[in-house]
RNA sequence: GUGAGCGUAGCUCAGCUGGUAGAGCGCCGGACUGUGGCUCCGGUGGUCGAGGGUUCGAUCCCCUCCGCUCACCCCA
């Protein structure tokens, strides 16, 4: 009567596992030779910044910084924050450490768990994890198609499909405020018709209304000014170069004028992959350029690009195209079943010679009759079973049975060497 | 932060207009002394999310709280 009740995972955090982590495993480690061939280089940062780097690069209006961030004061009465991003961190670091120095594009990838105190959904966690990258350093459009065509071919290693890229240029610091000066005018003539939520964005953040969803809207939408029109000559200039450099890769995008971002740091290019199957949340990765970052940080100019792929997401939609099968595949997996004392302590030895050749081996752990022990292999998909009693004991050889065919032939200690010896990876 | 839906066995779920609970799967054992999957037989299984109220009596009705899910908002 009196147990205590056992303990949950915080609301919004939530535990991998297997065998879905092993999916997990595998797009972390298809991403990471990806970026590999494309030259980039992985960066750790704290998980921990301080407050004043969110408030500075993520913006203080943002709803990021004004309402989902874990904030809270040090023992020194330091603000510090879980990151709710990562771009702030990486330019914090290539300032930090005087990467600009280093002659050439500095282009680096990270994975990890982000934080942000949201109402958790399908597809949006308070901690969840992001992979990306950025290249910082050259504001050339080249960089922008680059970095486009190998987020294509990422998602290309997975099979996926069914998702859309959308395009848009945000314009920069000198052609952005005057448009939304003219679009506040704008909404000013027509805030009346607008949903109550549009009225209250056309003070706030007036940008937001094109991105409004209500079908009654639309119409009033489809009249007002659009930013990519307002673009100063440098601006429609990029955003010119990154269209055709993207049509001469053969990648097919859809340029989306309303297309808005939630972060003060983009410049320019913006984009965002969006896939159904994701439920409400449905964009699975998000980008663009930061041409102004660095200096907001109190860094020297240093133009970059990145993007941020929700590896939650990335989940949810390859489990769509391809189901996680549900038996562990551990084929090569060795299991090995004993009888009595003296066959455990063999078992052990055995087994510790094998896993210093790389083979994946299990002993079974406590005595059990050897029907049992095969039931166990089974479930936990033993290719293998390696049967030790004394009788084998004694000739040093012993019967190897393949759990698929359900055929058994006999063995000793080289043949098992030979077999399960695996070579290791060398890098 | 707002709204809606849902909390019954390890899992997926049934449970009639209120009479203190069932199935399938799983798990354990046996048929089969050292040979898994299939089959058959037997067994284990629950503070009905928590607390309070109404009632002779609450898994069921009412209230409060907690949790989960989805959506709004926003974003990855």
């Amino acid at each position: 009567m009196n147990r205590k009740q056992p303990l949950r995972a915080v609301k919004g955090m939530r535990d991998i596992l297997p065998p879905e982590s092993r999916l997990w495993g595998r797009i972390e480690q298809v991403a990471r030779e990806l970026f590999h061939a494309y030259a980039y280089q992985e960066i750790r940062t704290p998980l921990v910044e301080p407050t004043e780097l969110f408030a500075r690069g993520v913006g203080e209006e943002t709803d990021i910084v004004t309402k989902e961030m874990y904030t809270w004061e040090d023992r020194d009465s330091k603000s510090l924050t879980l990151r709710p991003e990562a771009t702030a961190s990486v330019v914090r670091a290539f300032i930090e450490h005087k990467m600009y120095e280093q002659p050439g594009l500095k282009k680096l990838y990270y994975m990890g768990p982000m934080f942000r105190r949201e109402r958790p959904q399908k597809g949006r966690y308070r901690q969840f994890f992001q992979i990306g990258a950025e290249a910082i350093g050259s504001d050339s459009p080249a960089v922008d198609a680059e970095l486009i065509e190998m987020i294509v071919a990422l998602l290309a290693r997975f099979d996926l499909s069914g998702f859309t890229l959308l395009l848009n240029s945000v314009g920069c610091s000198t052609c952005r405020p005057a448009y939304i000066a003219t679009l506040r005018d704008a909404l000013r003539q027509v805030s009346g018709l607008l949903c109550p939520d549009c009225q209250r964005r056309s003070e706030t953040n007036p940008l937001r209304v094109l991105d409004c969803k209500v079908p009654e809207d639309q119409p009033i939408i489809d009249g007002l000014p659009i930013l990519f029109e307002s673009l100063c000559p440098g601006c429609f200039t990029h955003s010119q170069r990154v269209e055709e450099y993207l049509q001469d890769r053969q990648i097919a995008f859809t340029m989306q004028p309303r297309l808005v971002r939630g972060l003060d740091y983009y410049t320019r290019t913006t984009f965002e992959i969006v896939h159904g199957a994701l439920g409400a949340q449905n964009a699975l990765l998000g980008g663009g350029r930061y041409d102004g970052l660095s200096e907001a940080l109190g860094g020297p100019r240093a133009p970059g690009i990145g993007f941020s792929l929700g590896e939650d997401r990335f989940v949810l939609a390859v489990e769509q195209a391809a189901p996680v099968e549900t038996k562990a595949r551990t084929d090569r997996l060795l299991y090995i079943a004993w009888l009595g004392e003296s066959a455990y302590r063999h078992a052990a030895e055995l087994a510790r010679e094998l896993r210093a050749l790389n083979a994946a081996v299990e002993v079974a752990p406590d005595a059990a009759k050897l029907k049992k022990s095969l039931e166990i292999a089974s479930r936990i998909g033993a290719g293998h079973v390696l049967i030790i009693g004394d009788q084998e004991l004694a000739e040093g050889k012993y019967p190897l049975r393949d759990m698929s065919r359900g055929e058994q032939r006999t063995v000793n200690n080289d043949d098992l060497f030979r077999e399960f010896g695996v070579p290791r990876a060398n890098e």
